[in-house]
RNA sequence: GGGCGCGUAGCUCAGCGGUAGAGCACUGUGUUGACAUCGCAGUGGUCACAGGUUCGAUCCCUGUCGCGCCCA
């Protein structure tokens, strides 16, 4: 006997278990050769990372889809792994270097520091991955990745040499987003812009050749004005009219620096005149190149001020008590400069004013710091010519976006795609496979060999070696060491990770996995992903593979909390999913999950939903404790399409609906509908009205119509198991086991007796049923079984109950109390029904007994049910006024149906204009509403007489 | 400034050119056998607002207001 409520805890631990022991979700089983591969790569979550919502949902989904089509008998393999998290990773473990009270990083030496990551990897990196097996993902474990695998490595060297090879991969000396709190160059899309409020000094730079006037500038960084070298105002500013081409002279530095006209000065804004600096922002940076400017940085890589033996500085300055001054700054971080160097100017009556100002600010997406435009080498990939690849693989369809209108956000950003920073100055990573010979000529290859032998090559050509000399580094170890120095930095892991859906299937490798499952089928990401990942991937993909990594690219809704708020730790607004699983279940987990993925639309989680999915799971729980209680185990030989008892025609015709229902709706990714019209179909169909009205036959007399019925909800209650399965593994894999051990002997008895009666939806399995797993068993189809008389009985009976207990309700009649029903002038066909209904009908009504009369007997309650009456006496039990009451409020309610529709056909419009069958509808509605008037005011008319 | 999306029952959300739905909450009621994490019955909505298209608009179009997000 099953426990009375499904306890997850228990059940899910032993249930993955089970799936691990039997290896269920290994792709490539040798029973799915013939199969159709279908292919998921999990978006690598970040190796330092634990599950959040975000991910829960992002996993569900995918777990549906591949649990799917892993019954639908498809070889499916769902790609795991984690990507390396460059910056995250490094800065979790100088944390704990610090915490530990360990040497830096620096001290540490770049290969000790490394195998310490290596280290921390090994113990605490596999998190999340943990955690996903808690959410029940069915991933190939056996298959598990990391970006900094030797594979994916290598193929990350290889994209990169062949990149560079094709003129796509450069290195630049440009400005990059840099973050002073890690010391790397980051990439357009790791800054966050965030509106801050800050302020706008107003300075006045006199002019050189009178300097009793000056230009007044406005900015928001004056610390940057060390680094000034012009000032620009718009040509169509009359207000500056004489002063274009002038000189100003920089505060505090002393410099003469242009005033020239550029429209990127913006009258409106400040004064109109604005202070250029192109080593330290991205607009003054194209004003410099338009006006042929000089480049002076003034910061150093942790953003504190570099002017002392800076060159580029002092270029064109002369000695002065003020400049002395002024290098006390030096080594000063910038918000400390700001204010000494505002306090300066204001001391040397520059300051004009000082106005609040709210402006938006670039900052770390990691380090929260603000980012700072800095001058430095980095390397590029120039990805618009992949970028129109990417592009063309989505409007040729052969990439699709579900839904579609996420394609907009795609297009924009690669229409307007800039250059890709790739490169880091981290040590967590791959590095860069760049090698540097003595005069700083690069030299890319795959290995340090090869770059060895292409230097030694190159080096004897141009004749900066002889061939002896080349011969003896490159047989020298310690000498070609010296001689070749490679490039320090790493790369951006985006990177490595757009390479995911092929890397991890060996590429570069003709391996027989990439050659089965690339392109993969989909990928399940959320929006915020787009830019990072999918694009990138799409990239790397056509460019490496040819073809575009993924047919569907399936863009789910963002978590959020109940208030609509983005979770996020800082707001301390996270719902911890892991929680939700011990408190809840898995199961009801997904399912909430699930049931609120509806397309374009956020989830909003809210508790008392997940509440409602785990009281759904004990229901099934019950269903199945009833079924087992019940003996309702599969039958020898029983087919559904064979049922004989309207009720068992009835409910697989149910059944057969939801399952293309649940099918249909996984297929066109809208999983909400799916598990709503799993959700219905148990609950409100299955549960409340198939096993209800089962119930007198079940426990009822032994004949052929009880083991018909008790076969059929066996055969029911797998189908339900097998469509919740999907969305709910972990309870439907248990029931799934407890229903096996019963239908131990009779799927025994399949195996020996095969035959045209055995149920097609289930062949019989190699390994015998006992042996399967739901999670391996078969999708159901149930075709088109459709039975409309059986519709109709079992509607009847349906609609008579539910008629029977409103009343009562609305009676007051105590729920104790049983009362007659009279059937007035019933049909032959509701007649014979009678003999088949009578008992249910009394049981679930609370009916005495049920006759048949020629007309309703006096003061009786009128029910109508499909065009028919019948009528419960009440004398005596209840006030007939109030049923007097009743059929008024009913009336007037017909009656008004009855006006809008009349209002409708009456309108000469409608009726030429509408569609027939619209017309005829209403034509329809109104005579069913008439009749149910004409009955009304006959039992009305019958009241009142009485009374 | 450009783009995307959302305003539907008290709450969380579906839906959709032709009778407005679900879950939760609420009200009433019911436990000797699947399930009180339950059953039965009910209350509750100018579908943000204003125009337009249409025979007909919650749905399509335009605008307004409110909210959210992305990009510059």
């Amino acid at each position: 006997m099953m426990d009375k409520t499904f306890d997850p805890a228990a059940v899910e631990a032993r249930v993955s278990a089970s799936w691990n022991a039997a290896e269920a979700f290994v792709a490539g089983r040798p029973d799915r050769r013939d199969a159709a591969p279908y292919c998921i790569v999990i978006p690598p979550p970040n190796v330092t990372g634990s599950l959040h919502m975000g991910h829960a949902l992002n996993n569900t989904l995918q777990d549906v889809l591949c649990r799917f089509e892993r019954m639908r008998g498809r070889d499916v393999l769902w790609q795991v792994g984690t990507d390396h998290a460059g910056i995250a990773t490094q800065m979790v473990v100088e944390r704990q270097l610090a915490e530990e009270g360990n040497v830096g990083r620096r001290e540490m030496g770049r290969e000790d520091f490394i195998a310490r990551v290596w280290d921390w990897k090994a113990r605490s990196g596999g998190t999340i991955v943990n955690q996903l097996k808690r959410l029940g993902a069915s991933c190939d474990w056996s298959r598990e990745r990391f970006t900094m695998d030797e594979g994916l490595s290598r193929a990350v060297l290889k994209v990169f040499v062949d990149l560079h090879r094709d003129g796509l991969i450069y290195k630049d000396k440009r400005l990059v987003n840099w973050d002073p709190r890690f010391a790397t160059a980051i990439s357009d899309l790791e800054v966050q812009q965030v509106e801050v409020r800050g302020h706008l000094w107003y300075i006045r730079y006199p002019l050189e050749s009178d300097p009793e006037r000056y230009i007044e500038v406005a900015t928001t960084r004056p610390e940057t004005m060390l680094g000034d070298v012009a000032v620009a105002v718009h040509p169509d500013d009359e207000r500056f009219n004489g002063m274009i081409g002038q000189n100003a002279v920089l505060p505090l530095v002393g410099r003469a620096i242009p005033i020239v006209a550029d429209t990127y000065s913006d009258p409106e804004k400040g004064t109109g005149a604005v202070k250029i600096t192109p080593a330290h922002d991205f607009n003054d940076f194209e004003v410099g190149r338009r006006h042929a400017l000089r480049l002076i940085n003034v910061l150093g890589p942790a953003a504190e001020i570099r002017i002392r033996d800076n060159d580029a500085f002092l270029d064109g300055l002369s000695l002065s008590p003020e400049l002395d001054a002024l290098m006390e700054l030096d080594g000063v971080d910038r918000a400390q400069a700001r204010e000494r160097i505002v306090a300066m100017l204001e001391e040397g009556g520059f300051l004009a004013k000082i106005e609040p100002h709210t402006h938006v600010v670039p900052h770390g997406d990691r380090s929260g710091v603000v980012v700072e435009p800095y001058l430095t080498d980095q390397w590029y990939v120039d990805v618009q010519p992949l970028a129109e690849r990417a592009l063309a693989a989505v409007r040729s369809g052969e990439t699709r976006f579900v839904p579609d209108n996420w394609e907009k956000t795609y297009f924009q950003w690669l229409e307007n795609i800039e250059p890709w920073c790739i490169s880091r100055q981290l040590w967590w990573g791959h590095q860069i496979p760049a090698w540097y010979g003595p005069d700083g000529q690069v030299f890319v290859a795959e290995t340090e060999e090869a770059a060895a032998a292409e230097a030694l090559a190159h080096y004897v050509v141009n004749g900066t070696l002889t061939d002896e000399e080349g011969a003896m580094i490159a047989s020298d170890p310690d000498r070609l060491a010296v001689f070749l120095t490679r490039d320090e930095d790493v790369l951006d892991t985006w990177f490595s990770s757009a390479l995911w859906p092929f890397s991890t299937l060996g590429w570069p490798d003709e391996t027989p996995e990439l050659v089965r499952f690339y392109p993969t089928n989909a990928l399940v990401t959320g929006f915020d992903i787009i830019f990072f990942w999918v694009a990138r991937m799409m990239m790397m993909g056509l460019y490496c593979m040819d073809r575009a990594p993924f047919e569907t690219v399936y863009i789910h809704a963002l978590v959020r909390d109940e208030r609509g708020a983005k979770m996020s730790k800082s707001k301390g607004n996270v719902i911890d999913p892991i929680e939700l699983i011990d408190r809840y279940g898995a199961d009801a987990l997904r399912f909430t999950l699930a049931a609120m993925a509806a397309q374009g639309r956020d989830i909003k989680l809210s508790l008392p939903r997940v509440e409602g999915y785990r009281n759904f799971a004990t229901k099934i729980w019950n269903a199945a404790r009833f079924a087992e209680m019940n003996g309702c185990v599969r039958q020898l030989g029983y087919a559904p399409e064979h049922a004989t008892t309207t009720l068992n025609r009835w409910i697989r015709g149910e059944c057969a609906g939801a399952v293309r229902e649940v099918t249909a709706a996984i297929e066109g990714y809208r999983f909400n509908d799916a598990a709503g019209a799993a959700y219905r179909f148990v609950w409100n169909t299955f549960c409340d009205w198939h096993l209800e009205l089962a119930k007198p036959i079940l426990q009822g007399a032994a004949g052929p119509a009880q083991d018909e019925t008790r076969a059929t909800v066996a055969f029911v209650f797998e189908t339900v198991l097998k469509l919740l399965h999907p969305f709910m593994p972990f309870l439907t894999e248990e029931l799934w086991s407890v229903r096996g051990t019963d239908a131990l002997a009779s799927s025994f008895h399949d195996l020996l007796a095969p035959g045209p009666e055995t149920a097609p939806h289930e062949a019989s399995p190699p390994g015998g049923h006992a042996m399967r797993l739901l999670t391996l068993s078969d999708w159901p189809d149930l075709g088109g079984i459709a039975d409309p008389d059986a519709e109709a009985e079992i509607g009847w009976v349906v609609d008579l109950v539910s008629e029977i207990r409103s009343v009562r309700s609305e009676m007051n009649v105590p729920a104790a109390s049983q009362v007659p029903l009279v059937l007035v002038a019933p049909s032959q066909v509701t007649r014979g029904r009678l003999g088949v209904w009578d008992a249910t009908i009394r049981r679930m009504a609370r009916i005495s007994a049920i006759e048949v009369a020629d007309a309703p007997p006096p003061q009786a309650v009128q029910i109508l049910v499909r065009g028919e009456a019948s009528a419960l006496p009440l004398a005596g039990v209840i006030d007939l006024a109030a049923e007097v009451d009743r059929l008024r409020k009913d009336k007037a309610k017909i009656a008004g149906d009855i006006a809008k529709i009349d209002a409708k056909l009456a309108n000469a419009d409608f009726v030429s204009r509408a569609p027939e069958e619209v017309v005829e509808e209403q034509r329809e509605r109104r005579a069913d509403a008439e009749a149910r008037l004409v009955k009304i005011g006959e039992a009305l008319g019958r009241l009142e007489s009485a009374s």
